[in-house]
DNA sequence: GCAAAAGTGTTAGGGCTACACCCATGC
DNA sequence: GCATGGGTGTAGCCCTAACACTTTTGC
């Protein structure tokens, strides 16, 4: 957060955006398992309170920006990065989650894993485990784990799971992203067919060649939007 | 809004929350149809902007309560009803939803239907069908809208509904508020039959008598909460 | 040929829907 | 008895899970 604080009014309330941004990463050492896991960036913060501690990127609403563009805006500052999915979590505002009074509309965020690696490593960024991760600065803990669960329950009933991907993909490829979300194997048969008649997807002419029989390469179906949200169109 | 506008910061930004309030009537006039309608009560704004339009129940924000709390003393100071059920909606912040810059924090709440009743009506309160409902304040038309997606969808998996109902209840009573709900009518044995293996109800030893053969009564099973919504508590 | 992933087929089970049917009460 | 809502039974359909099986490639 370069960002100043801004002043401060009668009432003492500030208005701050944060968001989780989740990212998914070659499962490291491990044994034979060649899955991915969820990973997230978070910042260390560089000031009072919770000096030293690791937090979720963020920064204060300005007065001339709507709250997706200062969602997209503090987390680009904070981090590098673009995300390809961005929708509000949940606006946490309890009198004691901070010494001073602060209203936190908490963002959460989909990056590509190609997205990421390009980012690097800027100046007090780094990437955890989204599952072993502990100890963050405010309530934070607890809207990582709440946005956890509303990317868990989405991905069963929409195709957020897209945002992970680049634009050409293999069926195997979209399912080891909702494997790594869900946490458990898919049989990929049954996977194969409830993606194809659930729709969204366009089967390409092109295949990926690899190890063994080439896969048929997909495409999203950019007719439909990313994920369902009801009559909601941002705000 | 009895309450007078906090001071402006310096980057103007003022937080306010405001309440989406469901409620069950009978339907009036009407045909044979003797099912219950949406209603909601909005407030007739006496200051400008949208001087004389409807507008949710709303109020700032206090610098000493959580946002859950001033969502619930907010509806009550305009409108005099105790919400069965509340739930935050959605964090309203672009730049031009008011002449001023205003965060909204939307709840929304269902109402029992005696409790909407014993409220009587307050100066300046009114009470409309949520269906044909339009041309509020700001961008509340829009709002309601969204919590209503919200009001049908969460319908389908969670007990809001025990939300309009009293402590006892027959099983026809439950299936006429999803029937409001859901816009349509339901096979009574299918329904009963969902109900009752997806629990959260308790069967009493009593029975509701009337023009026809008594009909069992069942209270909420208290155990369970009322409407799961992850690891989430409030905040 | 062999291993492994891509892709297809098949079957059993569960839940949902529609609707037939019986039960209990007031009139 | 009759009408009506309460409550039970049942058969078809669809979706899902499990898994056998065929296809196609690199080595």
């Amino acid at each position: 957060m370069t960002a100043s604080a801004p002043a401060v009014d009668a009432d003492g309330i500030r208005v701050a955006v944060s968001t989780v941004i989740f990212a998914l990463r070659r499962r490291e050492g491990a044994a034979g398992a060649p899955g991915w896991e969820l990973v997230m960036p978070v910042v260390r913060r560089i000031r009072d309170p919770y000096e030293g501690r690791w937090a979720l990127p963020g920064g204060w609403l300005r007065p001339d920006e709507n709250l997706d563009a200062a969602a997209a805006r503090t987390l680009g500052e904070t981090t590098g990065l673009a995300p390809s999915y961005l929708e509000q979590l949940y606006a946490f505002g309890d009198v004691g989650r901070s010494p001073s009074r602060v209203v936190s509309i908490v963002y959460w965020a989909l990056v590509r894993a190609d997205e990421a690696a390009a980012a690097g490593a800027p100046e007090n960024v780094a990437w955890f485990a989204v599952d072993g991760l502990d100890g963050l600065a405010f309530d934070h803990d607890g809207i990582v784990e709440y946005a956890r669960w509303r990317l868990e329950n989405k991905v069963g009933w929409s195709r957020i799971a897209h945002g992970f991907l680049p634009e050409l993909f293999t069926l195997a490829d979209l399912r080891e992203v909702h494997e790594a979300i869900v946490g458990r194997r898919l049989d990929p048969a049954n996977f194969r067919r409830q993606v194809e008649s659930a729709g969204g997807i366009l089967a390409t002419d092109e295949f990926r060649t690899g190890a063994h029989r080439p896969a048929r390469l997909y495409r999203t179906d950019g007719e439909s939007e990313l994920a369902e949200r009801g009559p909601l169109r941002g705000g």
